[in-house]
DNA sequence: TATAAGTCTGGAGTATACTCAAGGGTCAAG
DNA sequence: CTTGACCCTTGAGTATACTCCAGACTTATA
């Protein structure tokens, strides 16, 4: 598919598809079509490369991290250890991240149930919920 | 306190820490002593407003974004209905953040799992754990 | 075969979140 | 009363992540 399909497929800009490409982070083929400039033509994998940057964008990773994440993953994509050893560590990263959301839920919960029993007694403070 | 002890309670530079009052999310009395400039004094609730910040940022949210939900916060202060309103929108988007999390999470131990397992069969693609 | 629509590159512009430096006033210790 | 540590403001600079032209070429449609 060309890049405009591509931008609708992903939801996507064609902007931002051309500036995720200059930064390294998708790797399209070119087509035969296009003269002095080809097209540029995506592959199903390309779409998956996109939804895992999305995904790890809402996960607060910058195109940076995300970028060395990739290379450090296709790295040692031969081996198991390595592949191992940096999924592990992304696991550490995102539970670190859960935690500091289910301190935040919790610590809204607190929050309604203390207002909806008349706001009785000391409000909830953030400080006691960092588990 | 003083901007540099608030900075050494807070973990943010003196640098950052003007520019958040710059932009009206920290809001520390002022001193009588500093003359013409007077200093800062901050109060423990101010050393809470940043830790809220910090948790807020982690959480994904821009400093306009955080800066909205405070002022938000505070304008229904008085009225418990639109606090407990805000409060489940919040909710609301922090689950939405949690569920995204959790499908990265699964989707890393299911690579895991299929690495250990010597990788027989298809490798676990990201789009199966979107529940 | 005109013309609209789609693609390319290169470069400038914008928003966010800091970060640093200059220049000057204030305070506490010796 | 000097000196070093600390405070102030203003304004410029940096990094990230887009976003928006301009100008030129290519392709598809009527």
């Amino acid at each position: 598919m060309l890049i405009s399909e591509f931008a609708k497929v992903t939801g996507l800009s064609v902007d931002t598809i051309r500036f995720y490409i200059s930064k390294g982070l998708l790797n399209p083929d070119r087509s035969l079509k296009g003269g002095s400039n080809p097209y540029r033509v995506f592959k199903p994998e390309d779409v998956n490369a996109a939804r895992m940057i999305r995904l790890q964008q809402t996960l607060g990773y910058s195109l940076g991290e995300i970028l060395a994440l990739g290379e450090e993953y296709r790295a040692g994509e031969h081996s198991p250890e390595r592949t191992l050893e940096v999924l592990r560590l992304q696991i550490e990263r995102l539970q670190h991240r859960k935690q500091a959301l289910d301190a935040a839920l919790t610590f809204l919960h607190g929050k309604i149930d203390w207002i909806e029993s008349g706001q009785t007694g000391p409000a909830p403070v953030l400080e006691e919920y960092k588990s």
